[in-house]
DNA sequence: CTTGTGACGCATC
DNA sequence: AGATGCGCCACAA
């Protein structure tokens, strides 16, 4: 279970930003997404843990690392808005995936 | 086995 | 925008 989310966490291409829920899903495991968080936890150090948002681009990050996260994912090219992310223009998507994200609105 | 916990998610207030 | 409550599920004690 851990690899298939981790394979998918290491599957986000940079620029772009996956939700825990949807991390989850595309794994296999649609009600998992607190494991997505306990998984980045343990091995957050060795993965693109800050590619990882809460719902709606929003940075779940208690931590300092809220500012380092954001650093980074402007660093990658990631626009934000406001204190979220552009979801939608770096919302990353699966194949697994309907592709609702070309229901997007200026 | 029972409790407590948690980088969550959504509905509500 | 911020806080609270409930649901969810694996893991630790």
């Amino acid at each position: 279970m851990d690899a298939a989310i981790v394979k998918i966490l290491r599957s986000i291409p940079r620029g772009k930003v996956a939700t825990y829920g949807q991390v989850a899903a595309v794994a296999g495991y649609p009600r998992r997404h607190r494991h997505v968080a306990q998984l980045l936890r343990k091995y957050g150090d060795a993965l693109p843990w800050h590619r990882v948002l809460g719902s709606g681009g929003q940075l779940k990050t208690r931590s300092d690392s809220a500012l380092d996260q954001r650093f980074r994912l402007q660093m990658e090219g990631v626009r934000f808005r406001g204190s979220r992310v552009d979801m939608r223009e770096h919302a990353c998507t699966w194949p697994s995936e309907r592709s609702k994200a070309l229901r997007r609105r200026t």
